[in-house]
DNA sequence: ATTATTGTATTAAGCGCTTAATACAATAAT
DNA sequence: ATTATTGTATTAAGCGCTTAATACAATAAT
């Protein structure tokens, strides 16, 4: 599982983002236990105050658990893992037709350029 | 035609592609004129220097042409504009598939989730 | 001919992000 | 009891982005 980190946008904001992916897709279990700071820090050659920055804000959204001198682990609510999931999901869709649709496809044609980029990647 | 700048990545980068956006659509026709870089920056609320940053990588791009004294226009290469807008729609797809690929959906079910939808917004 | 408009360039300042170095308190591990 | 590990905090430096102020050359408009 690789960090690539693009120099166009803060490293914390990825930061947030790739490990918020990796906790909904189950990479990181519901009450599984993190590494810590300093290891995920060297991990994504990234600096620990830059790491520390991204999981307090993780911890502050709900999705990790912080046991003060023991590490911090992803929190046991399973149902807010999924219930998160989802609404991921959903947003990726609107992100997607949105975008389409200001290049000048309606929400058809999407749908349709779609099913016709799988029906091409067939073959 | 509003331009909603986000805080979280630089000006000039989202000035790009929300110009790119605007030519491909068609708002810029091609072979149009596009306003002075001072009059654009005003309308974005946005130092010239950062419009003038954005403008100057679209005509590396070859989307816009430079007139010296008369101003910017967009490349009268109606070809290369569709071309372009091809390539950024396919993009847009292939990002869809992926996002969705890291949450945990195949490409079916990243169908599937789209076409449901689209169903729901019919109601 | 004169004026206004065009893109362009330069300099200085402020800001947030990132890194580096260092330190501390709490507690698990030994 | 001692040691190692944990999250956390602080300070200083460098960097790119952004703004502000200003100026210049070229040329379209008058």
């Amino acid at each position: 599982m690789s960090w690539d980190l693009q120099t166009d946008r803060p490293i914390y904001t990825q930061l947030i983002e790739q490990m918020e992916i990796r906790i909904l897709s189950g990479v990181y279990p519901s009450g599984s236990r993190l590494p810590s700071v300093r290891d995920m820090a060297q991990e994504a050659a990234v600096n620990p105050n830059t790491m520390q920055r991204a999981l307090s804000q993780l911890e502050e959204a709900g999705l990790l658990v912080t046991h003060r001198t023991s590490g911090r682990s992803v929190t046991e609510d399973a149902q807010m893992i999924s219930q998160a999931k989802r609404k991921l999901a959903r947003e990726q869709i609107e992100t997607f037709l949105e975008n389409m649709g200001r290049l000048g496809f309606d929400h058809a044609e999407a749908l349709l350029l779609v099913s016709g980029m799988l029906e091409e990647m067939k073959k």
